[in-house]
DNA sequence: TGCATTCTAGAATAATTAATCTAATAATCC
DNA sequence: GGATTATTAGATTAATTATTCTAGAATGCA
């Protein structure tokens, strides 16, 4: 079957998605992203087709391992809304906070509505948010908060993966992710009324 | 003192600004901006140096014409929650509405940290929603919620921008604004605790 | 009338770009 | 060993890019 691929894909789809998340998808090159994998343009054009097809891959990885497991680990079937503050204030603090944001958030402003090679990915990323933060909310708020409150969510993740970009004192978007996360809990219901753990709508 | 100006620059800056806005500063080319701007490139060079020279004049146009004069009708010195309420949700409905999002908060992804060509822009801009919004919230809610909330309705701001340029529908962005604003009007003191209209704290 | 300036229209430049191709070398399987 | 595939390194192409320049016509002011 010839001979194997030498370099290790995962590495090179995790440096690739790095620069595109520093530089974005238009501003870098391929002699940058060269750089980035340590391949050579050849290589790259052998094993991803172009340069769309590699930010297609990158991005593939970037969302199905690193973000899937962020929400996974923080806002997983047991989760609280402890846990989904965490994961927001995680972002904010070292290694996260690089000042470089997100590659989906990042990608949402690139490519606008006609997504490009950021489309499935995106749209992956908005699905898996939705539906994490949704459970979270639905256990610890009931299902009617949870309804009224899933967009917020979703609308605050972006606004403080944008701003992260600002050179907005990460401190400072830490405290008003605390003040959302405060609001939150307050809307939960007294416990005493809350006869077991896990309620179901019919 | 020779030849006059020809074209309207006011109008040439807000067609260029709309250009940008649409497709970024990168992915936008002279030839694109000569049809936008109706010029032709030896008229743009004149005028404003380079293509940074254009965009900046551009975003200038744009954060005193447009996005100041927004905040001053929405959020001046007697506006309330209900109206800055309005100016989060008439980014969502028509005419603004186009998918296309703010020049401002694109400039924040495109350029980050280093913003080049639209740092003067984006400062000015956060400076003017910081003074608003602060300003809102300092008359409703007081000091100290002001300078709790401060931050998390520029975060909001910036999210629902950034999410408008996503294809998600703009009434789930509207709804998840109208919960927001729901729970600051929440948070309003108990009127008869209020002796007088302003309260100053030392 | 002259001088300065802006306009149009387009040619020319110099750099950068994504992408393709070549040719040689290296590894893997049958 | 032979067939197959990957890798490297670099040349090449063809397109696009921002920018400059030319040349002339239009416009305004002294």
């Amino acid at each position: 079957m010839g001979r194997r691929r030498a370099f290790d894909r995962d590495s090179v789809l995790m440096a690739a998605a790095n620069a595109f998340r520093m530089h974005g998808y238009r501003e870098i090159s391929i002699a940058d992203l060269e750089k980035a994998t340590g391949l050579v343009s050849g290589s790259i054009y052998n094993a991803f087709g172009d340069k769309a097809g590699l930010f297609r891959a990158a991005l593939g990885h970037y969302v199905h391992g690193f973000v899937a497991e962020r929400i996974r680990r923080f806002a997983g079937a047991d989760a609280t809304l402890d846990d989904l503050e965490r994961l927001f204030l995680s972002v904010l603090e070292p290694p996260l906070a690089d000042g470089f944001g997100c590659l989906v958030t990042n990608s949402i402003i690139e490519f606008g509505r006609e997504a490009g090679p950021a489309a499935e990915g995106i749209a992956t990323t908005m699905a898996l948010l939705d539906d994490a933060f949704r459970g979270v909310l639905t256990r610890e708020l009931g299902a009617d908060a949870a309804s009224r409150s899933t967009v917020q969510l979703i609308t605050l993740y972006h606004g403080v993966l944008t701003l992260s970009r600002s050179g907005l004192p990460m401190e400072e978007l830490a405290r008003s992710v605390q003040v959302s996360f405060a609001q939150l809990r307050a809307q939960r219901p007294d416990p005493s009324s809350l006869p077991s753990r896990k309620r179901t709508t019919t």
